[in-house]
DNA sequence: TTCAGATATATCGAAACTCGATATATCAAA
DNA sequence: TTTGATATATCGAGTTTCGATATATCTGAA
């Protein structure tokens, strides 16, 4: 199991949304899922994160009342907040990707120069 | 000019001492130009990096008086601390190149799952 | 000779980040 | 009724970040 940096959890997160709107339990849920498990984002990892992204504007925001199946309509109910990917979270995502293959491949240069790497000696 | 997280800059490094021993200077710029000039590790982030490492036993150090050609033999000249990785730093390497590429697989999964990513659209 | 630029190591400190623990509350199913 | 899943969110001690700063030597050109 791989606990994510903010870094990566921003490009996981923008990149879930990507997909379309979601909110934070589901959204690390999906983390989960498509990472088989790898990648886990907890609690105290992800409503920072989804807070920042909404204060820099690569989301917008919007609360849904869950209600449950014949309940009392004037009753709180449960509270899911929705992110939405905004034209600047698509931008910035775009610009992530890029800049995630960048530090990839020049990553990539330093380890296959690496001795015992696995290149040379596997 | 991209800018080193401790993480990367710790393979990094380690990396490059894989291919022997240097010291602080030498290192940042050999870093410079093994990724054409698109890394950078500042002193603020090599030398109290490089004391972790020391302080980790991955690498082992001692220091070299460089003297100017004619110089007072008594004189202080300037001092150079080299860093050599240790068995332990080797296996470390070993391990952290492993976990790269495990993050970067599961990473390019989402990636790749992305819309805009570039794979279905560009 | 003198001065700028490269070599060389290192700390400071404010800000940001990390992450397990904690808090609160609802919903679904046994 | 009570356990586990759903759902959002903060706290806080510790760690990381990184531009700025400090110190000192060596080299080469004007």
């Amino acid at each position: 199991m791989l606990t994510l940096k903010q870094d990566h959890s921003q490009l996981v997160v923008l990149s879930v949304l990507a997909s379309g709107p979601s909110y934070g339990y589901a959204i690390s849920k999906d983390i989960a899922a498509r990472s088989d498990g790898h990648f886990k984002l907890t609690p105290s990892g992800m409503y920072p994160l989804l807070t920042k992204l909404e204060k820099l504007g690569l989301v917008t925001t919007s609360w849904e009342e869950v209600k449950a199946e014949g309940a009392d309509p004037d009753s709180s109910g449960r509270r899911r907040k929705w992110y939405t990917l905004s034209a600047k979270g698509h931008k910035q995502l775009a610009r992530h990707i890029e800049q995630h293959r960048q530090v990839q491949s020049i990553l990539d240069g330093f380890v296959s120069q690496t001795p015992d790497s696995g290149f040379a000696s596997a």
